[in-house]
DNA sequence: CGCTGTCCTTACCAATTGGTAAGTCGCTGG
DNA sequence: CCAGCGACTTACCAATTGGTAAGGACAGCG
């Protein structure tokens, strides 16, 4: 038994590679010789790729869920909330840029795994609509459809922290500051979009 | 010699594969069976299949490029033209999803052929960043880093013209009537985030 | 008629893929 | 002290992958 359990070693670095290189981009051989073990060792722990890409939305919905359950509990109400979860996205995007990768690349292929992610974040995404239709209701935020609001938030904020290429198509280098400046520039975009004066 | 050259049928088909399946989840074979060819015949008009990606690129570009030109020219200024732009992105993720799929599938893994995607999209990009800059001195635009503004909103409006899975997912079935509903919504939102009174 | 170039096919091929079968090794409970 | 189990490895394997080599059908041209 090593320090950190091969399984877990395996899933971390299953879980990069599915949400850097995709799901067909990567191989199992390569999984297993980034932790240091046979193919057969991965396939011992999960029985099919399919199923260590299963474990791997797990652990990202977790993260990604506690990232943002945490930013929303700590948060008020109003667009504090908001900006709370924007930053908290922003910070995982930047710590662990494969989680955010993984649901990108998921969600853009459709089939199982695409509707085993969404089950496991509806609990999260019902959430957010209500919260949403509740300020709309008290006046607070400007009154638009609740879900297909959620989806253009949800796109423009992974967009905008997950499209490194696309920023420097732009002549923008991701590095800190442009992140930082990045991160800003979509709170005071999201802020004009949703807050009633 | 037949009707349509096979060349050209190559091409759209890898264009259809790529944009849907991905780069990695797309086999030679498998294009080849779509076109009635065999896989030789693809590798005789595009010597690798690296090279028959960076050709679809090239389609998916300038029928992008078509698109958005012509949604354009054929606006005045101010917020009109953005919302020229966005209908007409949404009636090509309608009309032909592949040819945005093929953009977001390229642009998110980065290397080569991302490279070469920016490069084909800059002088769009320019004249982008030249029209909101211009709105901007003049009042009419909220002001905004405007090549950060122009992510954003390339991210939302990409994000919600091709994510049906993330639709799907929060309980809205991707019909027809939710697609305009989309449209109309966006356009909303992206008034509501930009335009000054 | 012979020659050449275009466009495609049949025949291969080495490498890589996900997955199976059968051990091996160390630990632990009886 | 040894049977058994968890956690691996070595040894394979059939299928699929992108790509090469060679040749054939056919049109145009001298």
């Amino acid at each position: 038994m090593a320090a950190v359990r091969t399984k877990d070693r395996v899933l971390e670095a299953a879980l990069s590679a599915f949400g850097t290189r995709g799901y067909d981009g990567t191989s199992l051989d390569e999984v297993a010789a980034e932790v240091g073990v046979t193919k057969q060792a991965i396939l011992y722990h999960f029985p099919t790729k399919e199923e260590l890409l299963r474990a791997s939305i797990d652990v990202a919905v977790d993260e990604l869920g506690t990232a943002l359950g945490r930013a929303a509990q700590s948060a008020g109400g109003g667009f504090g909330r908001i900006e709370a979860l924007v930053r908290a996205t922003f910070s995982l995007a930047a710590r662990r840029p494969e989680v955010l990768g993984l649901v990108r690349a998921i969600t853009r292929q459709g089939g199982a795994a695409s509707a085993e992610l969404a089950g496991r974040m509806s609990a999260m995404l019902d959430e957010a609509v209500a919260f949403i239709e509740a300020e709309m209701d008290a006046g607070r935020f400007r009154p638009l459809e609740p879900r297909m609001l959620l989806l253009a938030v949800y796109s423009a904020v992974v967009g905008v922290a997950t499209e490194p290429e696309v920023m420097r198509a732009l002549g923008i280098e991701p590095d800190l500051r442009s992140i930082v400046q990045a991160r800003r520039q979509t709170i005071d975009f999201l802020r004009a979009a949703l807050v009633l004066d």
